[in-house]
DNA sequence: GAAAATTTGATGTACGTAAATCAGAAAATT
DNA sequence: AATTTTCTGATTTACGTACATCAAATTTTC
């Protein structure tokens, strides 16, 4: 049997009520007695019944998630799965709330964090802009001892507490090694769509990119990078544009969002050299150009991982306890057409049936 | 407020007994009453807090996991990820077992299954051998309302409530792709490579890889399996003598284990031309060969998150509630050289001091 | 060494659910 | 209509922790 509080009381000689002041630092123990118990605590290897503790407490978790707004599949898929998250919170005890901003405007952005912290939650999570400003405007909820988790793009040099997103660095680097050893022996120079130098996120694919390309791919000229905004509409004239000034352009690399207005454009380029695309973020339209060809491989993010893992550690930050590390690391995820997962419609399997503890007869649909 | 039992017991206008009795299927109910408990329960949209309902319980999940034995570094590794889980199990509720059988042996795992089922466990973990005897076993868990969760790799045709693993022919048919794609215009055969095709996910693997293989890349020959029993000596031997009988093979593609011995025989092949290897599983040993360049591509499964998604599936179906479908899809892992993730060591984050409730001061070290 | 201040103990209630007991009410059977 | 059987209500204890109150013991201060 695990230990409880009344063993510790038992193991250290004292009440119960004294071993309640010192797990949850209320003032009125002397030194020695304090020290006398959490020596207990350790000796018979206590650990505080989670559960339990939220129970007595009747504890919920206030949680704010600060993402960009506009018209960009990737962050409404964000979205959407943060509303799911609210869908659970009477399970999980948390009380979200969304606040969109616009896309990278820092000034909108430090706003919005100051206004979170006026309501003290037990933690926020912002997909960050990188700016001295931001990083501020962290660094004062933290001063507030508020959880701070970077989303998606991450925020160096802040005392955030986490970030959730992946490696972009790393992402950047897998793009160019797959565009390099799929381009084989043609020629012809790369062209690199981002969203704007403003985001980390974006600047580090672009640094990995660049790096293994012209180490290990010296031969493919990189043309001078566009910045889209993340917005299809203005990312669909810009790559006519290169389309049309560089005809013999072997590959493209589109390392942020608006990918709709990029498969417009070569949707439209017809009987012209094969160009090798690679894209981020697996949405509806990046799903279907690589279905249909149009492009080659697509690196993703998982959304619901994102945001379930940073539900997860920012209660854990909240709490005080230590996260497994493992389990929030984000992966890189590598979609070709032959590993693209079925879209998931509702995602729960065996629906369950209210008041029946009864083991189901069968439930195979995985 | 999320609502009670005593919300419902009010609602219903029953007493408190009552709606236990229906919430916990004891006999003595009316069927009216019944209808009406369940009635109240979704007009008032009453969940139960499985916290409290297992701390009143003071449940725990006795598990049982069955793992082939023998020196298979994913495997043991595995079976590492399940000796994680034990450590966690004051805080998980669970009192996991680990039965070891040897591979590939349809008798052993069948003996383990009805050894296991007599102990009436709260669920069952089997990295499955695909047979009917097997199958029958399992089957026999499920008629006395033990969940079974198939691990690694799946058993088709039988009552198994959960696979935990990869899609594998999705695994086989982008071991193609990209073999065929990194290949570009070389020509030459292709060798495959597999433990045994007396397991599923092998069988599998190759079927996928084949598909693509044949009908996209109809240049390149495949020769004959080679099943090495994912045994690294009996591997070596092996691949030692297809790259002697077939020097001017073009690619490799390991579906199994034992990628040792396959490591070992490429060391061995000095100035020959360049082969295109594709391995499954990231071990330290394909780790390195990845880095070192005597490996492509490695196809992966976190067998951590398989472990962990393993645990909550079983629990869930023992206690007869849903499953976050999106939450436990293994995800087929891709690496190249370029997205190999740092080798974890320690893997939790901000060491928790006991009895220490504040808000740590900072911790920032993904 | 007495008064004041601080520390400790004892005890009770609460969180939401499970599980048990026993008395009483309502049905079904004769 | 009387009896048996089945159903329902009322109440209590428990799980492990949090939190509050008040009395008693100990230490500190003058």
């Amino acid at each position: 049997m695990r230990p409880t509080v009344h063993d510790i009381a038992a193991a250290a000689g004292v009440s119960l009520a004294t071993v309640d002041r010192v797990l949850n630092q209320r003032a009125g123990v002397r030194t020695v007695t304090r020290e006398k118990v959490e020596q207990a605590i350790d000796r018979i290897g206590y650990v505080r019944d989670v559960a339990a503790a939220n129970l007595a407490k009747s504890r919920v978790y206030p949680l704010v998630f600060i993402l960009p707004s506009g018209d960009n599949s990737f962050m409404r898929g964000l979205e959407a799965q943060v509303r799911a998250a609210i869908g659970r919170s009477p399970v999980e005890r948390t009380d979200i709330s969304i606040v969109t901003v616009p896309a990278f405007n820092a000034d909108a952005l430090v706003a919005a964090l100051d206004a979170a912290r006026e309501k003290f939650p037990a933690g926020v999570a912002v997909v960050a802009i990188d700016s001295p400003d931001v990083i501020a405007a962290v660094d004062r909820l933290r001063a507030d001892h508020i959880p701070v988790l970077t989303l998606v793009s991450d925020l160096a040099g802040s005392k955030r507490d986490h970030f959730a997103g992946v490696d972009n660095i790393a992402a950047g680097r897998t793009a160019a090694s797959l565009m390099g050893r799929f381009l084989g022996g043609r020629s012809g120079p790369v062209a690199v769509l981002a969203g704007s130098m403003l985001v980390r996120d974006h600047r580090e694919r672009l640094d990995g990119f660049r790096a293994v390309m012209t180490e290990n791919f010296p031969g493919h000229v990189l043309l001078p990078i566009v910045e889209g905004q993340d917005d299809p509409a203005l990312v669909e004239r810009l790559v006519s544009q290169v389309l049309a000034a560089s005809p013999e352009i072997a590959g493209i690399y589109s390392l942020g969002a608006g990918n709709r207005g990029l498969i417009a454009a070569l949707k439209r380029r017809k009987n012209a050299a094969p160009v090798c695309v690679i894209a981020h973020e697996l949405t509806q339209h990046t799903r279907a150009a690589l279905n249909g060809g149009l492009i080659d491989v697509v690196l993703n993010q998982d959304a619901g991982h994102e945001v379930r893992s940073a539900i997860r550690v920012l209660k854990a930050k909240a709490d005080g306890v230590a996260v497994l590390g493992a389990q929030e690391r984000i992966r890189l995820e590598i979609f070709i057409k032959d590993n693209l997962p079925f879209e998931q419609g509702s995602n729960t399997e065996m629906p369950f049936e209210q008041g029946s503890n009864q083991a189901p007869e069968q439930g195979r649909q995985d």
